[in-house]
DNA sequence: TTATGTGCAAAGCGTTTGCACTTTA
DNA sequence: TAAAGTGCAAACGCTTTGCACATAA
């Protein structure tokens, strides 16, 4: 199930991504997703999840972000605030806190990498992890 | 085996080290590691070597790299001086390739963010997704 | 001697996949 | 009806762990 190939409606794939809409606020987790739907009589299976998560993460709908090997990753819709494509994102690795940043010294870094590396940063999937404010005392 | 009860000296200590140090230009993965030993007929088990890899990584001599949580971990031995051993990813989406950058405008942003969210990026977490140079074309 | 370290194999755990069945178009 | 999607359970791959044996101090 490619993405170009993900042609046909199911309710499935209705049901995940309303859910993923309607928490599009949160970072969840698949076991989230999974026992949420469930809990609102809508169960689809895990193997579904998985599959139609990775279909929308390559569609640019939602960002799955990897807080460490040791801990699942996480999804978070980002369909609808095309604006948050044009920030960079810190993660806080122990409370999973979001903060959007940018900042010229980022600009001009990414100028810089093209330049000498010919490699074109995408900063909607970038993400910058490490402890926040509170996490830090 | 924690760090401060890992006080004796053993063979296999010494030799997972002394790899380390003889490879610290170089990200190792621990299979990497266990082949390397095995091939100087110097075989050290699997779960001795995770074991002190975590020793080592929470003593400080060495860094752990999860550039994502599809792909195994690496090691790097970075010694007295982790400060000189710090360094970003840039990984390519497309084909996997990795190139290790740093620059002064990376340095000053994240010393503005520290300053101004007071967040503290872990820089040996943190990777630049992007389309390196060849496969942009 | 005895607490600590090692090796082996099995277990863990999030995620993926093979396959038969169901559904969309 | 036939190509695409789903559910289940088993497989995966990296890492960790239980346990008996080995070894440093």
């Amino acid at each position: 199930m490619s993405a170009e190939k993900c042609s046909r409606q199911t309710k499935q794939k209705a049901l995940l991504l309303e859910y993923m809409k309607n928490h599009r606020d949160i970072h969840l987790k698949a076991e989230d997703i999974l026992a949420g739907l469930k809990q609102q009589q809508e169960a689809v299976s895990k193997a579904t999840v998985y599959r139609f998560l990775k279909v929308l993460e390559e569609e640019g709908q939602i960002r799955r972000y990897t807080l460490s090997d040791k801990v699942p990753a996480c999804y978070q819709y980002v369909g609808d605030h095309p604006e948050c494509k044009k920030h960079y994102h810190l993660m806080c690795s122990q409370c999973g806190t979001i903060i959007h940043v940018d900042s010229p010294a980022l600009r001009a870094f990414m100028a810089e990498i093209m330049e000498k590396e010919g490699f074109a940063i995408d900063e909607s999937r970038t993400v910058f992890y490490g402890l926040c404010r509170k996490c830090r005392k």
